[in-house]
RNA sequence: GGGGAGUUACCCGAGUGGCCAAAGGGGGCGGGCUGUAAACCCGCUGGCAUUAGCCUACGUAGGUUCGAAUCCUUCACUCCCCA
């Protein structure tokens, strides 16, 4: 299947310029295409992982990716989407930001500097120079045209300060000197990204005289129509130390049945006949197409061993069984009752919360509900398995 | 530069001197039903404290008052109209 089909139906694709010609490309010859990263934190989240699968599925296609840092725009800060001036991050949040990202791409992609490329915009960006960019790039956008994109538009009710007004300018430029570069034909982004892709096609054909591309993914919300990876604890991340494995896995497996399918396409490598046996799937079996998606996608982001762990501690704590593959938290000497044990397995962030669930009833200690609000810890012996509603659970021990 | 409106908890938003930790909705969490799903029903949703109660919080900093989210002043920010 090449590369353009592949993208097609698994359902990447919600915009692009030129579709003949890029088909056309995909197919008989090599395409270098770039996708952006803004490093606003030092970890990729799920909401990232649309660019990531779709430059992975074309570099397997034999075409190449660059993953593009934005350690220069990220200076800026891109108003698409946003609905106000986001927080400017200094230069040393974005330098260390951008080391943490660039682990987790490079784990989906090859960079070795041929068949892959990894670059930090700041590099060409920081050093513009204000006029001869304004005499240079400058001149080719139209403000008129640029007032009247639905982007700005949002903004102009609310507001839009100038250096954001600036942003597209930039990343069009970043396509400029990506083609320039490398070759680079064709920008991938998501569907709020359209804008300022087009803009860098046309100041490519208007500067270079050459055509390029731009692709668009349909913006992932779930069926319930929340935005994707968003939880009440934040976004789900790929790095462990901020989602845990446990958790990210329980994500994957909680997603709505109407969004699997869908799902399996977009963040997984699950052959679409496949896909197509576990859409199929009915009532309470439709568990098995979840179950698919969340190692599918745990085993990608941490690996098969971290996936297995969790798997299996997510099956064992559904059965209210103990095991040894939760996370485990080791009480501390002051921790005397069961609501001190919630705050320190951080299953709740207050002892009022701690309280109020107990209350609730959904806290049970080694299979039993708790009832008492103010219920005493026994000896946790070598391992009990704490848990708050279904899919939350902690083993408590002993402080080392 | 001038004039006007505004800033309330995770979000939206009500509240114009005590009955306000602050209506309502959304979101979230917990329970019931179920399939660790959806829909639906019920409960909870600042912190500490067993209870009483205490503390912190209505943009910021002061003030008036027995008492302030509510009145006055300062500053910051946002929006609208005019230039």
């Amino acid at each position: 299947m090449d590369a353009w089909t592949t993208l097609e139906s698994r359902g990447f694709v919600k915009q692009v310029t030129d579709p003949e010609t890029l088909k056309k490309a995909l197919s008989s010859g090599t395409v270098t295409y770039y996708a952006g990263f803004d490093p606003t934190a030092d970890s990729l989240h799920i909401g990232h992982m649309l660019p990531v699968m779709a430059m992975a599925h074309l570099q397997r296609a034999g075409h190449v990716p660059i993953a593009v840092v934005g350690g220069g725009t990220a200076m800026v800060g891109d108003p698409s989407g946003k609905t106000e001036l986001r927080q400017m991050l200094t230069s040393d949040d974005i330098a260390k930001n951008m080391t943490g990202m660039r682990t987790q791409l490079s784990r989906f992609l090859v960079v070795d500097g041929v068949r892959g490329h990894m670059i930090d915009n700041g590099e060409w960006l920081l050093k513009l120079n204000y006029i001869a960019f304004l005499r240079d790039i400058g001149r080719h956008f139209s403000v008129n045209k640029m007032l009247t994109a639905d982007a700005y538009k949002l903004r102009l009710e609310k507001g839009l300060s100038f250096i954001e007004f600036n942003y597209q300018l930039l990343q069009a430029y970043d396509f400029l000197e990506l083609f320039r570069r490398f070759g680079c034909q064709l920008q991938i982004g998501g569907d709020d990204q359209w804008g300022n892709i087009l803009a860098g096609t046309d100041l490519i054909r208007r500067v270079d005289e050459k055509d390029a591309w731009g692709l668009t993914f349909p913006l992932t919300t779930t069926a319930s129509g929340a935005k994707m990876g968003k939880t009440a604890a934040g976004a789900v991340w790929l790095d462990a130390n901020r989602t845990p494995v446990f958790d990210f896995f329980q994500y994957w497996l909680n997603v709505d049945d109407r969004d699997v399918g869908r799902f399996l396409k977009l963040y997984t490598f699950v052959p679409l006949d496949e896909i197509a046996r576990l859409e199929a799937l009915q009532g309470a079996d439709v568990r098995e197409a979840k179950r698919v998606l969340a190692r599918e996608v745990t085993t990608l982001v941490h690996g098969a061993e971290a996936t297995a762990v969790a798997d299996a501690a997510g099956s064992a704590m559904s059965r209210g069984e103990a095991t040894a593959d939760l996370p485990t938290v080791a009480l501390l000497p002051e921790d005397r009752t069961v609501v001190d044990a919630l705050v320190r397995g951080a299953l709740a962030k207050s002892k009022g919360e701690a309280r109020r669930a107990i209350e609730g009833g959904g806290v049970t200690l080694g299979g039993e509900k708790v009832v008492e609000r103010e219920a005493a810890l026994p000896d946790v012996g070598d391992g009990l398995v704490l848990k708050v509603g279904k899919s939350r659970a902690v083993r408590l021990v002993k402080s080392a």
